[in-house]
DNA sequence: GTCGTAGTCAACCCAGCAGTTGACAAGGAG
DNA sequence: CTCCTTGTCAACTGCTGGGTTGACTACGAC
């Protein structure tokens, strides 16, 4: 679980953590404001921001005895890359699929390209 | 955690599970070839599938004693939506900050356009 | 100085998850 | 029919994660 993005998605798996970086997509906030509206205990939520602050989602600075947290948007990339990457490439091999389909019906069904099989053909 | 997104972010949060999914946008395959590379049981790869499966992430038919798995690449638009939303909301923040200290620059700090100063100003 | 506020750290509980092994079901193959 | 393959189900173990409470630090206010 070491990789960064292990941590992103466990991180976002917490509904209550995809929240407070929903709170935080409008504007930095201090622990307290963002414990507020829940009714877990403060030290809780500032686990949750120290989950989101391991993976990356989310830094603190230091102002006074206040620690405001901020959310750093960068991170998403990293998953929009993971998912569009293996989205996209099954949407290809469908597409393939369809053109293969579309081939064999246009052609009768009696040569079916026998070139590529790979895949569904067991 | 019933809701469906954190189903699919704690799915993601398993690098094994990923390469499943990575593997699966290749194509279908059974679950012993799946969990053939791995030196887990074959059980705990069918787990791991079935944890994909509730997640929407992927399917699995029956073709006589064998369990073709399949992608289920539509989910992925369920996170891709939810991550597009906080980060463009989050980028479109930053930019109306940029806008505003811009803009101070230019007026020579004198008249930090007073009318809205939610988030950052504590 | 004392008090109150903002937050973290540490210890503890409970639930769930990843892994194991063992037994079992469902279908071909001989 | 028996045997083998493919895979699931069930029970058990160990670890991690989310929650709690209590004590502590750091800073500002009085």
């Amino acid at each position: 679980m070491s990789d960064q993005l292990s941590q992103v998605f466990a991180a976002l798996a917490d509904p209550l953590r995809r929240d407070l970086v929903s709170r935080l997509s409008d504007g930095d906030a201090t622990v307290g404001d963002l414990a507020a509206p829940y009714d877990v205990s403060l030290q809780a939520v500032s686990k949750h921001l120290k989950v989101l602050e391991q993976a990356g989602l989310v830094s603190r600075s230091k102002d006074a005895q206040r620690r405001p947290v901020h959310l750093e948007a960068e991170v998403f990339d990293l998953m929009t890359a993971w998912i569009e990457r293996y989205r996209r490439q099954a949407e290809a091999r469908y597409q393939r699929l369809d053109a293969v389909l579309a081939e064999l019906d246009a052609d009768g069904a009696d040569l079916p390209t026998p070139s590529r099989t790979r895949g569904a053909a067991s």
